[in-house]
DNA sequence: CTTAGGG
DNA sequence: CCCTAAG
């Protein structure tokens, strides 16, 4: 049988493929438990040599010369790995004939997501961001490609190919300026920033991506064809297989950037841990670029990792998440799509355990568990993968086989300026990537929501057997607690920059709101003219902060431009793991309440007025178009209530007051917009009526 | 995805 | 705010 699991290493994050395969009689959860940290090298990919050039960082006096060292230097690193894996290491990882032996974990599918400053901030615990500009990083997959030449690969090529032989480049003007270096995978993704001081991270990062081969980062030599860029939910999902650490010399676990924070939790049932506890990590993680770069690496944790999936919680942060952009339209679509993924998102999360039937989603992997016929995978490249591996494995004594189609990783937190660099965009999430890569992490197992602590059992005492139904076994990831991170240089913001900071480009006005010109009934409505206020709706400013972000931030301060080691603490808090479908309610975390502002309130009134009832996202286009958090049936339902309360007594009335002139427009746009939908609903008979005769 | 409504 | 049925 073959477990497929998807592990979520946060709520979102990267995706890396891993297949496993334990005798039933191992002992216990340590064999699997070992088996999937071996496998968690994958990771250990994107975080590569990160730790290694930290301890380097100190030597690097320019970036130009970190980046020579990094690039040839591969090697380095990976010998003191020692990685008792199947694996096998090569030693020339970037060689791109390799790519038959090792699988690489690509950037496949990353999806971005962009939101600046004024636009609505996560509610989620581990919400971070305020500064001018930041950046989710909703889904990271990183997917394994499998390289390995054995079983049949899709042939999508270009999903295969390891992202390190990706081509890439280092601008130069970055690296001269120490600020960043650009280092573009097919130009698609990126990303790594260099801090001026140059921090180990970064360090790590480029030596990661840049191909042996390529020294100087050429991104000509390479032209290898970008890795599609999947949405996480389509992402394909490669096994790992034991191709998978073959880079592993590369792979040392680095833990760049990762810090450990005291173990304080262990024991969620859950496996959670603590906002507090997340927040502090993630702030530790955090490291700042030139000062002008910020990037928060929060990882949503898990509060549930054993309660089923906490998708929902996700989802709603997703949501939350929307990337903002200039473009309206863009922006909206923007939204929708995402929006979409969600719930697909959702679908997986919840689902995967379910697996009892095999597969489940396309992309989704969830855990296959079935009888001897193993399910396998069936979805896209992975099945094919897993084929051929699987049947050797079989014969005799009953194995468990566990594919671990994937680890998530958590949502990244970026903060960048408006006025950086694309380059630098790119750079700043590799380096969050590589920081929660490169942190060291071992990997937990949940059986039913409980964690599994007793390493010395069987899998079968522990009720882990290749004929149960595992749709309830999950494996966490957890930072590494025998392998302390590297000092992180965190360097801190010369300042926090608050939303209030942000400039707001005039620019950001929707055109809408300053176009009044065709004015429904209620065009000549009282009151000041909209524009002021619509704008004033569309960012995020009265967003609120979730405690987590201030915290975040807090320590982020304190830990500024100070190299930070922090022994690495058996923290369960990366994990997350699907467990049974739980009831829902503990799936989904509520959005934060945001109470309307008289402001938003008389947006709201002017778009009805102007745009009626029943057009919602076309009242959301138009006044709350940057107010992410505003859906339009936030809207509808704030409409709703405006409604009830202008009906009621004032006495009744709760929460901020509205002005009574609000309230009577409210009462008038809804009696009005209530007459024309009447007089629509009557109209149409007349008129079948006349044709008829 | 949007709407419309109930919860 | 959430959830859902409908369209």
């Amino acid at each position: 049988m073959v477990f497929h699991k998807r592990l979520e290493y946060g709520s979102t994050g990267c995706q890396v493929p891993v297949m496993i395969r334990v005798p039933k009689s191992a002992r216990g959860k340590r064999s699997v438990r070992k088996k999937v940290e071996d496998q968690m090298c994958a990771f250990d990919l994107l975080a590569t040599v990160a730790g290694e050039l930290l301890s380097e960082k100190q030597n690097l006096s320019t970036p130009n010369k970190l980046v020579e060292t990094s690039l040839p230097g591969a090697p380095k690193g990976i010998a003191k790995e020692e990685r008792n894996t199947e694996k096998k290491i090569k030693s020339e990882p970037y060689d791109q004939g390799s790519c038959n032996e090792s699988t690489l974990v690509s950037e496949d599918s990353v999806e971005l997501q962009i939101s600046y400053q004024f636009a609505e901030q996560t509610h989620s615990p581990k919400a971070t961001f305020s500064g001018p500009a930041s950046m989710c990083l909703k889904s990271h997959e990183f997917d394994k490609d499998g390289c390995s030449g054995q079983s049949s690969i899709d042939g999508n090529n270009s999903r295969n190919r390891p992202p390190e032989l990706i081509p890439w480049k280092c601008s130069t003007e970055e690296q001269s300026l120490g600020h960043s270096e650009s280092c573009e995978v097919d130009g698609e993704h990126v990303i790594k920033t260099v801090s001026p001081n140059g921090s180990a991270k970064d360090r790590g990062s480029n030596r990661m991506q840049c191909p042996k081969g390529m020294p100087n980062g050429d991104p000509m030599e390479m032209d290898v064809k970008p890795t599609a860029i999947v949405s996480s939910d389509s992402s394909v999902e490669v096994p790992l297989s034991c191709n998978y650490v073959a880079r592993d010399g590369t792979f040392s676990k680095s833990r760049v950037g990762v810090e450990h924070v005291d173990r304080d939790e262990e024991d969620n049932s859950s496996g959670c841990t603590h906002p507090s506890v997340m927040a502090s990590k993630a702030a530790r993680v955090q490291r700042i670029g030139d000062g002008r770069v910020r990037k928060l690496l929060a990882m949503k944790y898990w509060k549930v990792a054993s309660a089923a999936s906490k998708d929902g919680e996700f989802c709603n942060t997703n949501a939350e998440m929307k990337p903002f952009f200039r473009s309206r339209k863009l922006c909206y679509t923007r939204q929708r799509s995402q929006r979409t993924s969600f719930k697909r998102r959702k679908m997986h999360n919840c689902y995967p355990i379910s697996a009892s039937g095999g597969r489940i989603k396309e992309d989704s992997v969830s855990v296959s568990l079935g009888n001897h016929g193993l399910k396998r995978e069936v979805s896209n490249s992975s099945a094919t993968l897993h084929g051929g591996d699987k049947p050797s494995c079989q014969k005799g004594d009953f194995r468990v086989q566990l594919s671990i189609k994937s680890f998530k990783v958590p949502e990244l937190f970026v903060e960048i300026p408006e006025t950086a660099t694309v380059g630098s965009l790119k750079r700043t999430v590799m380096e969050a990537v590589t920081a929660i890569l490169g942190g060291g992490l071992r990997v937990g197992v949940l059986l039913q929501g409980k964690k599994v602590r007793d390493d010395s059992k069987t899998l079968l005492q522990a009720g882990i057997s290749h004929d149960d139904k595992i749709d309830n076994l999950g494996f966490m990831l957890e930072p590494n607690p025998t392998q302390a991170p590297p000092p992180v240089e965190s360097q801190e913001h010369p300042h926090l920059l608050l939303p209030c900071d942000v400039v707001e480009p005039l620019n950001r006005i929707p055109p809408s709101a300053a176009v009044t010109s065709n004015l429904g009934p209620f065009g000549a409505s009282p009151g000041p003219p909209l524009t002021s206020t619509v704008n004033c709706l569309e960012s995020d400013h009265d967003s609120v902060h979730s405690p987590a972000t201030a915290l975040l931030q807090e320590k982020t301060t304190a830990n500024s431009r100070a190299l930070v080691a922090v022994p690495a603490m058996d923290v369960e808090a990366l994990a997350i793991v699907p467990l049974r479908k739980s009831k829902r309610s503990e799936l989904v975390q509520r959005r934060i309440r945001r109470p309307f502002s008289v402001s938003e309130v008389e947006a709201l009134v002017q778009a009805v007025e102007k745009l009626g009832t029943g057009r919602w996202r076309d009242v959301k286009l138009r006044a709350f178009d940057n107010a992410k958090h505003r859906t339009y049936v936030d809207l509808k339902d704030k409409w709703k209530t405006l409604v009830h309360t202008a009906k009621i007594s004032p006495q009744q009335r709760r929460g901020e007051p509205v002005p009574q002139e609000l309230l009577d427009r409210v009462l008038a746009a809804n009696t009005y917009w209530s007459q024309q939908q009447a007089k629509l609903q009557v109209k149409p008979p007349p008129t079948e009526a006349c044709l008829l005769l």
